[in-house]
DNA sequence: AGAATAAAATACTAGTCGGTTCAAAAATGT
DNA sequence: ACATTTTTGAACCGACTAGTATTTTATTCT
């Protein structure tokens, strides 16, 4: 996981994985059947461990501007782990992807639009949104930029750009 | 470019593209040098054939929201030519790209930058614009969201989702 | 027409890719 | 300590890659 989060899942193939982990290629296909199910298992273990916790903070009952907020300063800064998001990386080279990876990663993306609706509907509720936007479109919409952000931080753009960008790309979520 | 913007430059080989445009392959490299020399002729060809005649209507003295609607609607509708933007397709995968493509494409984006900048900076002038927002950071602005319509376009997405979408992260740049 | 030149097509090189085979080594169970 | 099972390392496979060498075909010039 942290090498194709660090370095794209399509720069490194399985013979450097191996390598750098220090394992035999018999022992990575035995345990994962080739580099589709070793990209399926690591994909897994992304979102369980790296995206699903952060979900956490959008179902805190905190001012939604201010969960908003914390959220782009969370991804624009150092966070002591691998710049981006592998999802996002992932998603980008979708196109010369495993079906059944494609698949997967279709899945998870509803689930993540589906997140930021729920977060969005409930910030509906107490007046906090801009009554104009749906929830559901709030949700492509919290998707597509939060997504942009991740791949700006990837390719080195100054963090503070990215952040100012996001801002004036998601004010339109808040009550005018 | 057909075969390059259609599929990505990543997805075909020269070997593909000789077997495509019915030519032989040292005829290729006799003419381009290589595949970093197509791919830098390419790029400069789309930049000139379809990337700056498109800038002809950001100079028309037309209302700035009324020339970004039309904009969104051109991008997100079927024009007879392959969807997306072969410029947006190549940024993506900069990353394992040639170097000098590689400046090729900064310098190429930095002209885009400056010629939404200057759109910007016209409409805020003709009190069009919010003038809370620098022209720089407009361009910034514009250049990344038209840039994720294009990819949101590559991948399929429905072209009224991606406009909406697109009309709301860029609804910041009027005046209140 | 015939010689010189340019372009073409074919075949090839060297290297990387994901994936497999197999013998040797290591670990395990009794 | 011995026998069984598991894991390793390293070579190997076929398919692909960008790039080149060679030979044949066309074209052009005189």
């Amino acid at each position: 996981m942290e090498v194709y989060w660090r370095e794209g899942p399509a720069s490194v193939g399985v013979n450097e994985i191996c390598r750098r982990a220090g394992i035999a290629k018999p022992g990575l296909y035995r345990e994962f059947g080739g580099e589709a199910g070793l990209k399926a298992a690591v994909l897994d273990h992304y979102w369980n461990a790296i995206i699903r916790p952060s979900f956490l903070a959008l179902t805190a009952e905190r001012p939604f501007a201010e969960v908003l907020d914390q959220t782009l300063a969370w991804l624009t800064s150092d966070r002591g782990l691998p710049p981006g998001c592998l999802f996002a990386r992932m998603r980008t080279s979708v196109s010369h992807l495993d079906p059944a990876l494609s698949n997967q990663l279709e899945s998870l993306r509803e689930e993540m639009r589906g997140t930021y609706a729920d977060w969005f509907a409930r910030a509906l509720g107490r007046d906090e949104g801009n009554p104009a936007i749906s929830p559901t479109l709030a949700g492509y919409l919290l998707d597509t930029q939060l997504m942009t952000v991740q791949m700006q931080m990837v390719v080195g753009e100054p963090p503070t750009l990215v952040r100012e960008q996001a801002r004036l790309a998601l004010v339109c979520l808040l009550p005018s």
